[in-house]
DNA sequence: AGACTCTGTGAAAACGTTTACTTGGCGTCG
DNA sequence: CGACGCCAAGTAAACGTTTTCACAGAGTCT
């Protein structure tokens, strides 16, 4: 159907090797026979097949991007990082998507050998089979938000912990004695990071209060409405995702508690919605867009050249405490609190 | 590195065709034989190359998605549906975003060639270069929202013109007299339809007011600072999206106009944020991942099947209005509106 | 003027599969 | 008991490229 280098060869006539070399200015050709190549497979719109071509020079200028699921602006804003990035190099994107466990990833995994050139991969589940059993050897791959980096290759991680730690001192610092926090899935490598930053956060004589939570609204709005209902409900309120935190401001809002002259509110991630609600939403700002572009750059670099690469590096990527009014600590509220207090 | 076929071969004391015959089970083979390359197989943790199997077989179990840009909730949605439906049906995903221009698209879909079994595309852009001179022939294709699918294969298009006129006989019923549109760009199809869908939608004696915008929240927003300005405000406004409609919301609430009760307010997509901002956005409701799914469906039959799938059919995607307050037409603000008036 | 170096071109091998064709062994039927 | 057919397994061709190698012709230097 569509045209071969053989039917470019014949109409120009010269020989396949002569095409090759024409079209990849691989090796100086005569003007002559360069002119005719050219001129034979534009009129026949020849294009290369690119299956033959990475079958021989065993590169597809394909990089295999695996994330955990598509869902939400947070992994569109990944993907629109690392589309760019890749859309710059010339790359295409080979895109999978695995619905929660590892044994999936791996099976997407093996379907990827001989189709990309590397990886780049996000998988923040903890447990069950190991991913580095089910990478193909000898791939390229960068890791993103995983707990387990070591030995596979390079990596990127957030900063949970730091921004989680901020974002709790920051709400001590603003006053709050007693903070709750929501946390995520207990299998989600960047959950536990939070947790822990937010207990690092704590000042020594406080207790965490730790609730449970899977990222989801509904989650949060239940937690929400626990502590609207609860005898002793907290100061402040800080979500491990800020899908939660809206949740939960939706039950605190519903029970009557008003956010944040009642109870403080602060999420994770700075998604959109977060400058959008009422309050809008202190939050920990995450830059996945550019933490796609960086780890694209990386492969490029391990793709590049094997073993310039550093074997196994762990870059963290920083997060920016966004303070807005959903936790009071604003300068107009916190000087009118503080009159009230005083 | 990786094994191939051969030292599987030679592992099991077979030839390459009965390695092949067995892991595609074509044809049947000794439980014996099975056995012993079953065995070698995973023993050397064997996976198919890729690319040697697509040139042969002429199938890469891969799609193409082509789109506009992949920007925001929108075509995180429609990735989500066509990756759902694709992973369902053991399909790959191969991504690529064209940032405007038609000659972007056209060098993307060259590149593809060879690479997938079927093409994806989204482009609603008009003028430049015709897609279908672009377009590798044979290539299965389908396409979504353009403005010329005459010819190339099947499409789906939103019912963009039932929606936007809908959504203006609605505004229309609800009492507002003088109704005006923030359109999309002009080289948009669906822009387009947009408007034309509100010109329909209007009373016969009214003049179409139409302000012009190109879908971003910044152009709403100045769409909106001038209405609030104008001597003669409109009484509803209807954004040919979601993003302007909120960029305009935040310029009459800046300018001191209420929405509903000054000027009521629309928009068009119903992105996830329309529920959330204040007043909740009326808007009509586009199913993007469903159509996305769909598109993927009949894709699938369209390779499976050349000529059995019609050659080119269009398939209109419905839209739903969605009332919520911004048009002040639901019943309890209806009610207090026509009280006031009689 | 002869040998030697370039330089451009073509022939052919290689990449890792699938599959049409061939072969050999065995059972069955006339 | 011999011929025929069938089935399993192997051999080799094919897919469309890139690239190594050989070769021929044209300069260049002694």
């Amino acid at each position: 159907m569509a045209a071969t280098i053989k039917d470019v060869a014949r109409r120009a006539r010269v020989s396949i090797a002569s095409v090759s070399r024409t079209l990849n200015n691989s090796s100086s050709v005569t003007p002559d026979v360069r002119e005719r190549v050219l001129r034979a497979a534009s009129r026949l719109h020849y294009t290369p097949h690119a299956a033959a071509r990475s079958l021989i020079s065993r590169r597809t200028h394909t990089i295999g991007l695996l994330l955990p699921d598509i869902h939400g602006e947070y992994f569109s804003e990944l993907i629109r990082g690392v589309d760019r990035a890749a859309r710059a190099r010339g790359l295409h994107l080979l895109v999978s998507s695995t619905h929660g466990n590892n044994a999936e990833a791996a099976e997407a995994l093996r379907s990827m050998n001989g189709r990309v050139d590397g990886l780049l991969m996000m998988s923040p589940y903890i447990g069950g089979e190991s991913l580095e059993d089910a990478l193909p050897s000898g791939l390229p791959t960068v890791l993103m938000n995983t707990h387990e980096p070591a030995g596979i290759g390079a990596a990127f991680v957030v900063d949970d912990f730091g921004g989680a730690r901020a974002m709790t001192t920051h709400l001590a610092a603003a006053g709050y004695q007693d903070i709750a926090h929501i946390r995520g899935p207990a299998n989600d490598f960047q959950a536990l990071e939070r947790v822990r930053g937010y207990r690092a956060g704590l000042a020594a004589d406080r207790v965490p209060r730790v609730i449970d939570g899977d990222f989801t609204e509904e989650s949060g709005y239940l937690a929400g409405r626990a502590l609207a209902a609860s005898d002793t409900p907290p100061q402040a309120v800080f979500a491990a995702n800020d899908t939660m935190a809206i949740g939960c401001l939706f039950a605190l809002t519903e029970a009557g508690v008003r956010v944040p002259h009642d109870i403080a509110l602060a999420g994770f991630d700075d998604i959109p919605l977060a400058r959008f609600v009422s309050p809008p939403l202190t939050t920990v700002r995450v830059d996945v867009a550019e933490m796609g572009r960086r780890a694209l750059e990386r492969l490029v670099v391990s793709i590049a050249g094997p073993k310039a690469a550093g074997r196994s590096s762990i870059e963290t990527v920083p997060v920016e405490l966004v303070v807005r009014a959903s936790c009071g600590a604003d300068s107009r509220r916190r000087a009118r609190r503080e009159e009230a207090g005083a």
